[in-house]
RNA sequence: GGCGCCGUACCCAAGUGGCUAAGGGAGAGGUCUGCAAAACCUCCAUUCGGCGGUUCGAAUCCGCCCGGCGCCUCCA
């Protein structure tokens, strides 16, 4: 059965039929870069890096666009408002590009340390300028845009479709208006696609409407469509930007190219701190850095992936130790069982005591039900305990431990990403303090033993970590050094 | 005010018409143990916010009510 995916466009479960047979073309709105990611672009970007992973693990090629958003975007949205790099740059007084570089590392820094698969392309805004200056003239040229004083909008308009994503009517959105009313638009829901700039404007370039600058959402439509066609099948984000980002996107989009923008639209849900949404512009939010202090990367992945992408997160001290003990226990227990796999003798005349195959078509079903890593972690879990219960019954051949094992790894590893890469080999570097404790503690009970002049116990202790390298130096004050030669 | 989502055990969280309501954490009891910890085993919602309705049958569909949240302004 094909994969189901939920669609925001009719908010139904849809299968997922490609454009292209065998690939997945696939977007998903990035990070504005002004400063550091937070556990909301942490549950966001985790989501769609297993929903990638899934598809590749069903032998789908995916083609993963993400923008770096590095300008436009402003602090509101009745035309005074700042662009937010600007700021930032102004405030901490540097140049706008080194705001969005450092916050653009620190973004993939983060990523990285989260075992979130890096996009197969990350364009940048203001590497596309030229794109979106194209797009924009072909609006005006199709009449679905006009110019006043070297800016120009779209005409809402000239686009009855406009809120079919988001599900919204132009004059429910008139009733419930609270913006402020820009004296250029010719309907206060006309959005902007290129912006004037005013001599004191930092970030500017040339247009045919003079020095200015992106609007906010013409970026998404010029870089996906330039990557992954007019027409491509998967668009992401957060559920925040469904309103309008996403609705003026299509607008933009399918008025340029009189086709179809997008086919699969797909939203993650918010975290939430206490219930009230985490947020850059309410200040309740917790950075990954932050995060990362106290919890491993794989204890949030694990908690991310632990509730589905369109179910809201509450995030809590004590929702994340709940992750982190369930996750410590079912790497102890792959570790077990992986140890037992490389003991195995060839008793391959054992019949499997369940069948392997059974457990992937599990994860298989639930994966395919629009990307159920909760059900799919609970599928590892009983995969796991159940294979642990055969070892101690001794019923288990290696045969079926590899088939366990590859299982394992595949939702563990290769779609979940939960699992340390290699269990059975923790890098040197971060055993070398746990040896150096090891040590310490060595040496602490030998001085001990040599407080009760047990002496031939205390001869043998230094006699045995010499020939592992570690050499012992008694100090006539009675204290002990040691080194190693590691 | 408009649009939409959610409310499942002490906590997190699946399930959205029909086998005994997943899984994890916490907790209780037990095995083991010199003690402790770890590990392992067992137990832990006749019930799904409340009240009605549809149905042979509902946590799952419909209505109302209560509670929480999101979008309508930049946000993943």
């Amino acid at each position: 059965m094909a994969i189901q995916i939920f669609n925001t466009l009719g908010r139904k479960k849809e299968a997922f039929v490609p454009l292209t047979p065998g690939r997945v073309y696939m977007y998903v709105c990035g990070p504005t870069v002004y400063s550091h990611p937070h556990l909301g672009h942490a549950k966001s970007y985790i989501s769609f890096d297993a929903i990638v992973r899934y598809f590749r693990y069903r032998g789908f090629r995916v083609k993963y666009v993400q923008n770096i958003t590095d300008v436009g975007h402003l602090t509101d949205d009745a035309d005074s408002g700042e662009d937010k790099i600007i700021k930032k740059a102004r405030e901490e007084k540097l140049d706008p590009m080194e705001v969005a570089q450092y916050y653009t590392w620190s973004y993939f820094d983060d990523m990285d340390a989260l075992g979130v698969l890096r996009p197969n392309i990350s364009p940048h805004a203001t590497g596309h300028i030229i794109e979106q200056i194209e797009l924009i003239k072909t609006l005006l040229k199709k009449g679905y845009a006009y110019e006043v004083g070297g800016s120009v909008y779209f005409d809402i308009t000239r686009f009855p479709e406009y809120g079919k994503l988001s599900g919204r009517k132009l004059e429910e959105l008139e009733a419930g208006a609270r913006i402020e009313v820009n004296p250029d638009k010719r309907n206060p829901f006309d959005f902007a696609l290129w912006k004037h700039a005013d001599p004191a404007h930092l970030m500017k370039w040339p247009s045919p409407w003079g020095l200015g600058y992106p609007g906010w959402h013409i970026e998404c439509s010029a870089m996906s469509m330039k990557y992954l066609g007019e027409t491509f099948d998967i668009h992401g984000g957060g559920l925040d930007n469904v309103f309008p980002h996403h609705e003026c996107e299509i607008a933009q989009s399918e008025a340029a190219t009189g086709r179809p923008f997008v086919r699969y639209w797909m939203h993650n849900n918010l975290v939430t701190v206490n219930g009230v949404k985490m947020s850059k512009s309410l200040g309740n939010f917790i950075t990954i850095k932050e995060a990362l202090q106290k919890y491993s990367p794989n204890t949030i992945r694990y908690f991310v992936l632990s509730s589905h992408y369109r179910s809201p997160l509450d995030f809590s001290d004590q929702a994340l130790n709940g992750a982190q003990r369930g996750l410590e226990r079912l790497v102890t227990m792959v570790r077990r069982i992986r140890k037992a796999l490389s003991q195995a003798g060839e008793n391959t005349k054992v019949d499997p005591p369940f069948e392997v195959e059974a457990y992937r078509k599990r994860f298989e079903a639930v994966m395919d039900d629009d990307f159920n890593t909760p059900q799919a972690i609970a599928v590892l879990f009983e995969l796991v305990k159940r294979t642990q219960d055969l070892l101690g019954e001794g019923k288990a051949s290696r045969a079926f431990l590899e088939g366990v094992d590859a299982l394992i790894t595949d939702i563990g590893q290769h779609v979940l990403g939960l699992l340390p890469q290699d269990l059975s080999k923790p890098d040197s570097a971060s055993l070398l303090p746990v040896v150096e404790k090891l040590i310490q503690i060595t040496v602490d009970v030998r001085s001990e033993l040599r407080k009760q002049k047990l002496w031939p116990l205390s001869d043998k202790i230094r006699q045995e970590l010499a020939s592992l390298g570690i050499v012992i130096k008694d100090r006539p004050d009675g204290s002990t050094e040691w080194e190693h030669n590691f």
